[in-house]
DNA sequence: TGAAATGTTGGGGCG
DNA sequence: ACGCCCCAACATTTC
């Protein structure tokens, strides 16, 4: 820090504050240390489509990225600030605004994706060459992946330690205060409707427009909203889709519009939730468990994080299948409502979550990646971690994951988890009538191919 | 954060 | 009164 302040000889050239997976004002570090270091602002977002190995964003997360860049631009303008939209290569187009602004500082918050990291690691010994301060934060994790560490030294791959070992770690630290004022500095913008992030011909968004208000200030009310009115109920309500208990806080976590640190606090204040606050506390840890597992294996999304899993005999893909399957088109009523709920709003109620995938990869014996990849252009929440960590983690060839031999049977499940059908039927009313198909494979059957075809993972494993 | 098969137990009907 | 059978309920094992 001291060492920074040597260096920073020239105070009053402007700072850039690079925002990525941080769409936010509050509690956002490096815009924080910018205000401090007290010279004027430029805040920027970089659309980077170009970078290697940086994963295309799908088509809902562009629908979503929009809206809260949009309002993003409005939360800095209230305060005297402004967003600059640039497209590109992101080291090229941060190195090029430092020149044209002439800055002397650049401030962003960490991500922890392979390909982002590397970026990131680049820009900044670039930007060091160059003379310039370059200060990292974390922002978006409440435990940075490389801190938290088996007795061995190891990576966890476990959850149940994992989270252990987090809560006797340091505290979350609490949230910085939203700044009241930015002194700007001015650079050229795009316009954000030049990026045609929403989808035109045809216009797929209008579920997704009427479940989901993209931006800080949703997230904000949301998540009073689900403090005040659904943690008491959320242990127990949180596995009946037909409920709508759980959160729904998981797109403005991705897109860092909420931040960990202040749904940490904000629960931990309302201890009274009890069971509920504990239950999910929990989820938001295997949401940093994802992200721990994702920084020790960056290729997630592609490889079985379990070598043995690479022996499973995928058959030859069926694509009318998965086109049944992707359109919600099975037969099988719980299968169908979750997909139809996923590409109406962009979410699934996490139950159907693992129903749907559970199906797939089961009893339609398809390769999970097929899923990650549906899942990733449909899901409005879908990040590098969580969604290929669950993919895996239903598969049985993720961390800690269920056993392949955990086959969901989705009647059973409906039965169980919507015993009144009040699900299935707003998402596939036609359900019970000859306009409804039957099943296009026999889950009994199946099931049974699935549990043959493991064999080969367990010979591989010897 | 399974499901199905298999095993065990105990109440009740019945001859 | 007693043994036998059935079967639900629950527990354990297996995939």
């Amino acid at each position: 820090m001291s060492r920074d302040r040597d260096r920073d000889r020239d105070r009053d050239r402007p700072s850039i504050v690079w925002f990525r997976d941080d769409l936010r004002v509050a509690d956002h570090p490096a815009l924080h240390a910018a205000l401090e270091r007290g010279a004027p602002i430029v805040c920027v977002y970089v659309l980077d489509e170009e970078s290697r190995g940086i994963r295309p964003l799908g088509g809902a997360a562009r629908w979503w990225l929009h809206g809260s860049l949009a309002a993003l631009g409005e939360a800095l303008e209230a305060i005297g600030g402004r967003l600059v939209l640039r497209r590109g290569p992101a080291d090229r187009v941060i190195r090029s605004l430092v020149d044209e602004t002439g800055a002397g500082a650049v401030f962003w918050n960490r991500r922890y994706g392979g390909p982002e990291r590397e970026v990131d690691a680049g820009l900044k010994d670039a930007l060091l060459d160059d003379g310039l301060i370059v200060r990292s934060f974390a922002a978006n994790l409440l435990f940075e992946p490389w801190t938290i560490r088996t007795g061995q030294g190891t990576p966890f791959s476990v959850f149940t330690p994992f989270w252990r070992a987090c809560r006797s770690a340091p505290a979350p630290r609490h949230p910085l205060p939203q700044p009241d004022a930015i002194d700007r500095a001015d650079a050229a913008s795009d316009d954000l409707d030049d990026w045609e992030l929403l989808p035109t011909r045809p216009d797929w968004a209008a579920g997704l427009r009427e479940a989901w208000t993209p931006g800080s200030d949703a997230a904000h009310e949301r998540m009073r909203d689900f403090l005040d009115n659904d943690l008491a109920v959320y242990a127990k309500g949180r596995d009946e889709p037909a409920k709508d208990v759980t959160s729904r806080l998981s797109p403005h976590l991705r897109w860092g519009e909420l931040s960990p640190f202040e749904v940490w606090h904000a629960v931990r204040e309302r201890r009274s939730g009890g069971e509920g606050a504990a239950r999910f506390l929990t989820e938001v840890g295997w949401r940093e468990f994802a992200w721990h597992v994702l920084f020790h294996a960056p290729d997630l999304a592609t490889t079985s994080w379990r070598a043995e899993f690479d022996a499973f005999p995928w058959p030859r893909l069926h694509p009318k299948a998965l086109r049944a399957w992707e359109e919600g088109r099975t037969g099988v009523p719980l299968v169908d409502a979750g997909m139809r709920e996923l590409w109406a709003t962009g979410t699934m109620h996490n139950r159907v979550r693992m129903v749907t995938a559970s199906f797939l990869t089961k009893n339609l014996l398809i390769d999970w990646r097929r899923g990650e990849r549906w899942f990733w252009d449909t899901l409005v929440d879908a990040d590098a971690a969580s969604n290929p960590f669950n993919w895996q983690w239903v598969a049985g060839s993720g961390a800690d994951a269920a056993p392949y031999f955990r086959v969901f049977n989705p009647e059973l499940q409906a039965t169980k988890f919507d015993a009144d059908g009040e699900y299935v039927h707003r998402w596939v009313p036609e359900v019970g009538t000859d306009a409804y198909p039957e099943p296009i494979v026999d889950l009994k059957a199946t099931r049974a191919a699935a549990l043959a075809a493991y064999e080969h993972v367990k010979a591989a494993r010897r």
